[in-house]
DNA sequence: CGGCGGCTTGAGGTTGGTCAAGGCATGTGG
DNA sequence: CCACATGCCTTGACCAACCTCAAGCCGCCG
């Protein structure tokens, strides 16, 4: 499990990712796979970074849910975004000294530790894959974006619009999710904690918009009925999702 | 001006906060130097990027402010970050084929102007120098989530103390504030669109902030009476805006 | 079968947005 | 040098939205 060949490391869905964005050659690939050899499996409802503590490791998600989060002294909890496969669990919370936020597994999950010192080392070798951390920090930074635009300004209902298109999308780039209907990772009230709604008022939005016939539900299943009534609800623009090509100029 | 010595870039903004976090050697320098070599000025209230056009240059601030922002078409803006010495404008909107919001300079600004392909090409030949734009990249990416959390957890009370001081810690790290106090850089209508309240309610709140003698102000002059009940009340930790030094593993 | 977590719905109250008007400072042009 | 315009701050009144609290229900798992 030291040495895995550099073969299976091309089906890891973080390079996966990369792979879209840049091109590694075999160098970069057999560094990644030296980093990427201690799996980890966490159950459901685990804690997987507290805030306040040190953590000198990074998680690459290979399966599974996580939630990033902040919990606030009056007991309200925000969370930032949903780690889904390929995302780098403790990113950006263990680049300090204490994490600044919390992450607790919502699935099942299996993940590859990586020791910090490993991953600075990966990153001063490599530049290629240094890069492509940055892309891939660069959309995390976007998404984040759109986050804060939707608990600040957008209606409550535009937000709800805007998150399941969100999803969707980021479901569907990792093949979790079919063309219209994927499976919410969050109950209600988790959906609330992430576009800064009570649990009541998601499921009274939820509401509308099967009402309207946007959308339709059977247990945690959500079917997009008009995509494009939703898009222009929720002002959706999947531009900030999709992977860029780095443009790399001739050597 | 196309080449300009070694020397003088070590005094620049993004260098300075570069060398917190790693050491970069002489070659690092004059790539970046090489780079940084395109000086541009801009007029206050001018646009530097239009969200949907398409940019394949980033501008990394020398002096002056500016905000990163989104429109609704409700005609509602909200501010994700206000942009400050050191900060690189179109990070992470010109990341992508369109860019995915709007910067406006709200100072006159210096800035270097450096062509996406350059930018590329200098992360790809100098890992350490991509290295620390991760970094950088995750700072920003903190920054955000904690913006997250203002807009749609915390109360607004709360939104302006964790503003005001994440703005004094921001500033007194350019060297731009004082021990207790800052010149505000937006107007309240301004720091409304950043932390989610309109105009009129950022205006009550400040002056509970006064009534309370938690701060005074002059203009637009901050003076921070009460670091300590601001932190409290607004859960400010300033750990995310803090450079940690990236850890290098003997060569 | 019993308990529990999560969904659903309702009633009521506070918060904070909207609208509006006035004040004050700054800058500009006659 | 004054008249006026402009932009921003300040304050008040009103009202809708959304939170809180609460109760009931459903389905799942032990």
């Amino acid at each position: 499990m030291r040495k895995p060949a550099a073969g299976p490391i091309r089906s890891h869905p973080l390079v996966a990712r990369f792979n879209h964005a840049i091109s590694l050659d075999e160098g970069d690939l057999s560094a990644l796979a030296d980093v990427l050899n201690r799996k980890v499996v966490v159950k459901k409802a685990k804690d997987i970074i507290v805030e306040g503590y040190e953590y000198r490791a990074l998680h690459v998600v290979e399966n599974g849910f996580a939630i990033r989060y902040k919990l606030l002294h009056s007991g309200k909890r925000q969370i930032m975004n949903v780690i889904m496969p390929g995302d780098i669990v403790g990113f950006p919370a263990c680049f300090y000294e204490h994490a600044v936020f919390s992450v607790t597994a919502i699935s099942d999950m299996t993940l590859h530790r990586v020791p910090l010192d490993d991953f600075t080392a990966l990153c001063t070798a490599r530049a290629r894959v240094a890069t492509a951390l940055l892309w891939f920090a660069a959309r995390e930074a976007a998404i984040y974006a759109e986050h804060i635009v939707d608990a600040g300004r957008r209606e409550p209902l535009e937000r709800l619009a805007h998150f399941l298109l969100e999803t969707l999308t980021r479901l569907q780039g990792i093949g979790a999710a079919s063309e219209d209907s994927f499976v919410m990772p969050l109950s209600q009230e988790g959906v609330g904690n992430v576009i800064g709604l009570s649990a009541p008022h998601v499921n009274r939005m939820l509401a509308e918009l099967r009402r309207d016939g946007l959308i339709a539900m059977s247990g945690h299943e959500v079917r997009i009925l008009d995509r494009a009534a939703l898009q222009i609800l929720g002002e959706f623009h999947p531009a900030y999702l999709i992977r860029t090509p780095i443009h790399q100029p001739a050597p």
